[in-house]
DNA sequence: GTCGAATGATTAGAACAATAACGATTTGAA
DNA sequence: TTCAAATCGTTATTGTTCTAATCATTCGAC
């Protein structure tokens, strides 16, 4: 079939993209002392305000458990608060510190600056096309899951 | 800006499909005792034939000591050898056992049955779109790293 | 009110993946 | 020939991420 050539390059790309994110991580780690995944959740407290770890799980699109590994860490750093809460003592709410919040008004791009410039350059038309192609392949991708209803 | 949000946008679709790529290679690990990398440089290493570990890992975009890492795995599974070329004793070559060759004839879609199936319901015209827009994103963050020259 | 089910967060364990550092070997220049 | 540089593979270390299992708490049935 031809269709196994063309997966094998779709597979082939995803993997380009993962591992140049996975590179883009570390090289944001080295300059802001933040991984990507904790420029990510960072930005959902931001986004979110007081925030339950399960709310950061659907909004970062990380499991439980990785929520509250990458929570520890900004917490050690002193970005993010934690306490829980009052009514329901189960949840432990999210928030900002100031420290976490002046570094995210300075953070930078997730993907690089460059990267942001580059996609900038494209047309709309392209931009709209890469956005719907890459949304199209994560929900294919997502269909396989148990939970996975995106209508 | 307008780009601000399609890059967010952007970003949680890449998410999206990491982590359906993670869980699919722990289904397929629980199904066929191969994770999805494990799975890749193995279908590299049956491309290429007798096959250098530098050259895996291009092929397969993985850095040299994950590669040896997977090829310690695949080799304790009895899928691969390993041995040292004669003439260049720094060099490692790797192959196929008949075990190997026989489990990856069988191997399923490295991204499931399902999503190559859902591939294959997509108009000739929408796979062309979405192979274009993801090797194009691949692309724009390969240029940040320092070796990529993509003409 | 009490006990089981459900829910939220967490810990334990395993795999991938990178950079940095290292050892072994070959190549090339003096 | 001898020694420095380059190349190939590997080890050490750190970080992300999942599933499975666990703990605490709340809710619901009785």
């Amino acid at each position: 079939m031809a269709n196994d050539l063309e997966l094998r390059t779709l597979l082939k790309s995803i993997r380009q993209i993962a591992r140049a994110v996975d590179i883009q991580s570390r090289k944001l780690d080295r300059a802001w002392g933040l991984t990507l995944p904790q420029l990510i959740v960072l930005r959902s407290v931001g986004d979110l305000g007081e925030v339950t770890s399960r709310a950061i799980s659907i909004e970062a699109d990380l499991s439980a458990p990785t929520v509250v590994g990458i929570l520890d860490k900004l917490e050690d750093k002193g970005l993010i608060e934690r306490y829980r809460s009052l009514r329901d003592r189960r949840i432990v709410h999210t928030r900002l510190t100031p420290v976490g919040h002046d570094l995210l008004a300075g953070a930078p791009s997730p993907l690089g600056d460059d990267f942001a410039d580059a996609f900038a350059l494209l047309s709309e038309r392209e931009r709209r096309s890469v956005l719907k192609s890459v949304d199209q392949i994560a929900r294919m991708l997502a269909l396989l899951e148990p939970e996975g209803q995106a209508g």
